[in-house]
Formats: C-alpha cells, structure tokens, sequence
DNA sequence: CTCTGTTA
DNA sequence: TAACAGAGG
C-alpha cells in the first residue's frame, strides 16, 4: 500500500537522531502505526495477543509501550486517525480485501497441516483494523494524556497538513503518501527499539529512523511537488493502484522530466494507454480533505486509574507492568515538560 | 513491536 | 553490558 518511491528517495534520505526531535510534536499516521501492532506483536504460531473474551488486544499493546518509548526520548506524539476514505479508493480497499480472504484460506490450510511458519505468515497478512480498535487506541491516549487528532478523510493527508502548517515537526508513517500530501519531512522507522522482523523470515535486523526532507528531494530531482504526484500517478497510488503497468519510478521520473506533466507524455513512450483520472487524482494529493484542529494539541496529565481500569480490569493486562510503565510515563511527561520550559515553548495550560 | 529474564 | 529467547493478553 501507498506509494513506492524508495528508488527516488533513496539518495537524500538520512538517518534521524531522535535527539533532533526532543521536546518537538510528531503526527503519527496512526492507521499505519496501529497495523504494524496488529501484524507483529503476536505469538510464534501467529495468534494474537487477546483478552479474556477473545477480543484482539495487540494494537493496545502497540500504542502503550511505543507512546512512553517515544515520551521518554522527549518526542510528543500526535496519533493521526483516518477518518472516510475518498471513493476513489475503492478499488484499493477492494484489493486488500481480497487479500485478506486469500491470506485467510491460506491460513486454514496451514493450521489444518499444523505447519506453524504459515500460520504465522499468513495470520498477519489477515490482520484488520475494525474502527473499535481505533476507538479503543484513541481511549487509551485519552487516558495517556496524548492528544489525537481525527481526520476528516486520509490520516496522512491530515497529518501532512499538520506538518505544512508547522503544528508539528514531521509526519511519521512508513509510505511515502506523506510527501505527496505536502509534508516538509518525513520519518520513517520511528521507533526506539531499532529491531524489526524481516518478513516470512525468524530474522531480526537493525532498523534505524530515517528522515526524507521533501525541499531537498524535490531539488535533488529538480522537479515540483506536482511532478512528484504524476510521476506516483505513474507508477501507481492508493487510488489507481495498478499505475501504468511497465512504468516503475525510474522511468516515471525520466518520462517526467522529458514531459513536464503526464497530458504531454508522447503515447508511443508508455507501454499501455492511461485509462484512469489523473487529473482527479491530482486533485487528490493537491487539495485533499483537511481540516484545522479545534483545540491545541498539547500534553495533558495521565490519569493512572483510568489506564488501570481499561488495559488491566478489562483487557486482563498485567497489573504490575501497567504501574511501571505508567511510572515511566509520568516521569517523561514531567521531563517534556522541562524541556518545554527550558526552550520556552511552554504551552502546556 | 516491546518487555523481561537469562546467558555469555 | 550486550545479545538472545520467550512471552505479552
């Protein structure tokens, strides 16, 4: 999902020392953030982690350790929560749900032949994010004290917008989407821990925190943000997904370099005719649904019982880990607020 | 993914 | 102190 421009990044992406973002707000595309929890954080035969009536509990699991990891290095998180799709998505939504029915058949066969690597593989490839585990991950920020924010349409649209008016340092998801959306940077691999699983392999490999600058990848490519989204166009979004088959970004990007924009392309360069609205498309990343946050999005003060009674009374947590980590929670929280002080940004009332 | 206890 | 295995709900 979302778009490939590895390729084109590739050269003037850097690694990020989260120290460059202490005491600074990051809009995390929480659609993005919540999957990865429901596809990782599960057992070796690819179960879930569950509560006692069988209610999937792995993205609060996700949301409460990646939160206090990221306090305690003095980054403020903003969870990002998609809110409708636009229509011309359909077709993507459509095929990921293929997917999953596939990923699901697959994934009875492997149990049936108890062949335990499958089970895993294809249990996280039918991982779901129901709009109550949204509900619930936006609850228990509530209770965290972590400000969210719910978009009107793409959370990464709304999250790119919170960057572009400078109400926060970067957007953070591992698609590219953000650079379209016309985020000032992007940071992919926000996480502390600096493991992560290679996939259908038991291999765990180092990865580190990266930031894409869209000013300087649009300089080193000597293109606009506009020619940014034909050349994704091109290759293929969330709402045209196929692309133009034969076109990678590669020559996306020579095609639109030669041709300044995708109606000046000469017919006899591209491999298959364009049967998609680009120009809607366009539209799309250019001026996509967003709006204004009502209230300030600032840190408030965990409430300890309340995380208790939701993550241990009903979701059968661990008593004495929740407390740490709460522990652990409030102290971060009182040392963002120094570094609020000391940088004079306080606005924490 | 992240935490904790164990091992070298 | 770092690397690893196993568990978390």
């Amino acid at each position: 999902m979302g778009v490939d421009l590895s390729d084109l990044v590739s050269e003037i992406k850097r690694d990020l020392n989260l120290a460059e973002v202490r005491g600074k707000k990051v809009g995390i595309d929480a659609y993005n953030a919540i999957y990865q929890f429901l596809a990782a954080i599960r057992q070796y035969d690819g179960t879930p982690l569950m509560n006692r009536q069988g209610k999937v509990t792995s993205h609060l699991n996700g949301v409460f350790y990646r939160t206090v990891n990221l306090l305690e290095e003095g980054i403020i998180p903003i969870y990002v929560f998609d809110g409708k799709p636009p229509e011309l998505k359909a077709q993507e939504l459509e095929n990921r749900r293929k997917m999953k029915e596939e990923a699901e058949k697959k994934l009875e066969k492997a149990k049936e032949s108890g062949k335990v690597e499958e089970m895993r593989k294809y249990s996280q490839m039918t991982s779901r994010l129901t709009t109550d585990m949204a509900k619930e991950s936006k609850e228990l920020l509530e209770y965290m004290g972590v400000p969210t924010v719910q978009a009107p349409s793409e959370g990464e649209a709304e999250a790119a917008y919170l960057n572009a008016k400078g109400i926060t340092y970067a957007s953070a998801s591992q698609d590219y989407d953000s650079l379209l959306f016309g985020a000032e940077k992007l940071i992919r691999n926000l996480t502390i821990s600096g493991k992560r699983k290679l996939p259908n392999k038991d291999v765990y490999v180092e990865v580190k925190p990266e930031l894409i600058e869209t000013a300087s990848l649009l300089k080193k490519l000597e293109i606009t943000r506009e020619q940014l989204i034909d050349i994704a166009i091109l290759v293929g979004t969330d709402y045209n997904p196929d692309g133009v088959r034969g076109i990678g970004p590669k020559k996306a990007y020579k095609l639109i370099k030669t041709y300044k924009k995708i109606e000046n392309i000469d017919k006899r360069e591209l491999p298959e005719p364009i049967y998609f609205d680009y120009e809607k498309i366009r539209e799309l990343f250019l001026k996509p649904q967003v709006t204004l946050p009502s209230t300030p999005l600032e840190l408030s003060d965990p409430d300890p019982s309340k995380i208790i009674q939701f993550l241990v009374n009903e979701n059968d947590f661990n008593e004495e880990r929740v407390r740490g980590t709460i522990e652990r929670l409030q102290k971060a929280m009182k040392e963002i607020k120094d570094i609020k002080r000391q940088t004079g940004l306080d606005q924490w009332f």
